[in-house]
RNA sequence: CGGGAUGUAGCGCAGCUUGGUAGCGCACUUCGUUCGGGACGAAGGGGCCGCAGGUUCGAAUCCUGUCAUCCCGACCA
């Protein structure tokens, strides 16, 4: 490899924080050199960066080839009719669809590649025939396109961003889930090989589909997801996911069904707060428009109890699962309005006096929505024998309604379900004893169990050891290489700087002559450097004439794990070794370098494996 | 898309209220002194004040529009 000196990096540090950051990662990055912003959510990585992601990458392909995966390299640029085929392609570009898509000279349309399952279902359609090819399992790294609705911190939700992607293909489900944990545990070994402390918990398998999956969050402050644990170890769930024991409602009085005055009570802390209720004593309506790709506006009548918080994640996949056939994607789930009931022709309503009981007969005459509500309930607000509730009349409650009472006819019951929001403090499932705490974690892999979904819709099948023709089992796996670059620097970082993991650090140690107009200084740097080049270390040199004080800063800000300093001592061969982090001091003879670092190195390129493979 | 904020030199900012033709710190260039934690002095280069209209004798400053960026929500590796 090339000499790797200061003056030839085209290192530029920043002394302030630029503006357009606010995380501190973000700003590190910048101002270490790393990244420049091109345009929103579109970054430029430079060479100091290009050396962090290349030894992620290598890991990832250490672990993946370890597991028997092939890599391959799939086109960015794909044609419609495959999304077509799969059904993805009007909720990826329709509304706020995330993919970037052109017409070409010919007028074919084309999307340039969130993602890859279904170029890659083509070709496995095309390539895979017999039970005997299989399982496969191909991955790629790559850049990925995705037009994010609001792109923010850095390389944590770009719009082009670095991505390892691997779809498995099996042919049967058990020869699926063994992948899968094959998976889990090369994801595993990836993250811990890159000095990262993550987290395993179960997901929400969102527009990508199937049934299983999990997702791997570096734990750290500025994460965007609340994820949720039991404190025994044996629960973790994305918020988004995660399910718990609600707490006991607390009974309402008995008593017949009747009004109560509550003028100007619209919320439920309101209508408590005047009547003494406790909130789990009541049920919440909520009113809202499911809009799809290609279906009629569904207006929702979702029930909850009172002290619950809806789970819209949980809603959404309740909604997709029924809608009517041909409805297409799920693009949005919003209040109703006021203003949208006017635009559809229909009488205002009493929001925040509406109860379970709404009839369907306030949708007659509505322009474009369904005519009949979807009515679902979570199941902590169906077993409620007694509560309060809107009376669907301005300024009136029902007190002692139920559900029976409510809703005689049987068929306007809502469906119960778990759309409830689990929350730090709950009750665990799996063991009333444990409570989940809250995390907050940076998602950085996903892998998912897909099943048959896109092998069926694009007709991707294979002949079985029976001889009949089936759809192929499918698995799919990501890992974000980009933000899992940015996600190390979020979690290891003081207050001078970035403290990289040696495993991905740029480079491994930095060599510093104190003064470099010193010949005895700078020639014995020379030399050390040349030394650990030698054995194999990721040395760099620091050749600039700079005053030690700024070296210094620089090192610590772009955040070289081991530095050795080259001054005073030197005229008697002495250096002092310095370890980024904890800016931990040993002085030693030069001599004595290589025995004293590489050793330590050599464990440290590990990261928090426990031992090699 | 809804709500909030900001656009002035490569970076960070002041100037705008009360119009008079642009300034500070860092960075950059040259010289000198310094030399183990972002040195000091001297001299210098660099700005269609986001863009387009308008008001005015005169606009960075006032008005209108527009674009971009950032933050809060929906999306996700």
């Amino acid at each position: 490899m090339d000499a790797m000196r200061v003056s030839r990096l085209l290192l530029v540090t920043l002394r302030d924080d630029p503006s357009e950051a606010e995380i501190v990662s973000h700003k590190l990055l910048l101002r270490g050199g790393y990244i420049r912003r091109i345009s929103s959510g579109i970054y430029a990585y430079l060479p100091l960066l290009w050396r962090v992601l290349q030894k992620i990458e290598s890991i990832v392909r250490d672990e993946m080839n370890a597991t028997g995966a092939l890599e391959t390299l799939l086109p960015q640029l794909q044609p419609a009719e495959l999304w077509q085929r799969s059904g993805r392609w009007d909720g990826y570009t329709a509304g706020e669809g995330i993919m970037f898509h052109l017409d070409d000279r010919q007028g074919r349309e084309l999307g340039l590649g969130p993602t890859h399952e279904e170029v890659i279902t083509a070709l496995a359609a095309d390539l895979l025939r017999s039970y005997r090819q299989l399982p496969v399992n191909l991955y790629q790294i790559q850049t990925k396109f995705r037009d994010e609705i609001r792109p923010r911190f850095g390389l944590m939700r770009g719009r082009e961003f670095i991505m390892k992607d691997a779809y498995s293909f099996h042919a049967d489900e058990a020869s699926l889930r063994e992948t899968y944990g094959a998976m889990d545990q090369a994801y595993r070994r990836i993250f811990a090989r890159c000095g990262l402390r993550a987290v395993a918990v179960e997901a929400d398998s969102g527009a990508i589909g199937g049934s299983a999956s999990q997702e791997f969050m570096v734990t750290a402050e500025a994460g965007e997801d609340l994820i949720l644990t039991s404190s025994d170890g044996r629960y973790a769930a994305n918020q988004e996911r995660a399910v718990s024991l609600p707490s006991a409602a607390i009974p309402l009085q008995d008593g017949s069904c009747r009004d109560l005055a509550t003028p100007g009570q619209r919320s439920i802390e309101e209508l408590c707060s005047a009547h003494g209720f406790d909130p789990s004593q009541t049920v919440k309506v909520l009113l809202l428009l499911a809009r799809f790709a290609n279906g009629q506006p569904q207006p929702l009548l979702v029930s909850l109890r009172g002290d619950q918080q809806l789970n819209e994640v949980k809603l959404a996949n309740a909604v997709t699962a029924r809608a009517e056939a041909g409805a297409g994607a799920l693009l949005e789930i919003a209040p109703i309005t006021p203003e949208q009931l006017k635009a559809e022709g229909l009488a205002d309503l009493a929001f925040g006096y509406l109860g379970p009981q709404l009839s369907d007969a306030v949708l007659q005459g509505a322009k474009t929505w369904q005519q009949r509500f979807l009515r679902l309930a979570d199941g902590t607000a169906l077993e409620l024998e007694r509560f309060v509730c809107g009376a669907t009349r301005p300024d009136t409650h029902l007190q002692g309604a139920s559900w029976e009472a409510l809703c005689p006819n049987a068929s306007l019951r809502p469906a119960g379900l778990d759309l409830r929001s689990a929350q730090p403090g709950d009750r665990c499932v799996h063991d009333p004893d444990q409570h989940l705490e809250a995390a907050r974690g940076i998602e950085v892999g996903h892998i998912f169990q897909l099943g048959r979904k896109y092998s069926e819709a694009l007709e991707a099948t294979f002949t079985s050891e029976a001889g009949s023709d089936e759809p192929l089992w499918m698995g799919c796996y990501g890992i974000g290489v980009s933000r899992l670059a940015q996600a190390a620097v979020e979690q290891h970082h003081d207050g001078h700087g970035i403290c990289w993991p040696v495993s991905i650090a740029p480079f491994e140690v930095i060599v510093v002559p104190a003064n470099a107009d010193e010949p005895v200084q700078s020639q014995l740097a020379e030399e050390l450097y040349t030394g650990l080049r030698q054995a194999g270390i990721d040395a760099l040199l620091d050749d600039r004439s700079e005053r030690a004080g700024v070296k210094f800063k620089d090192a610590d800000l772009i955040g070289i794990p081991w530095r050795v300093v080259v001054g005073r001592g030197a005229i008697e061969g002495r250096i002092e070794l310095v370890r980024r982090q904890g800016s931990v001091k040993q002085e030693l003879a030069a001599s004595a370098l290589l025995g004293t670092l590489l050793p330590t190195l050599q464990q440290e390129r590990l990261g928090l494996l426990e031992q090699p493979a």
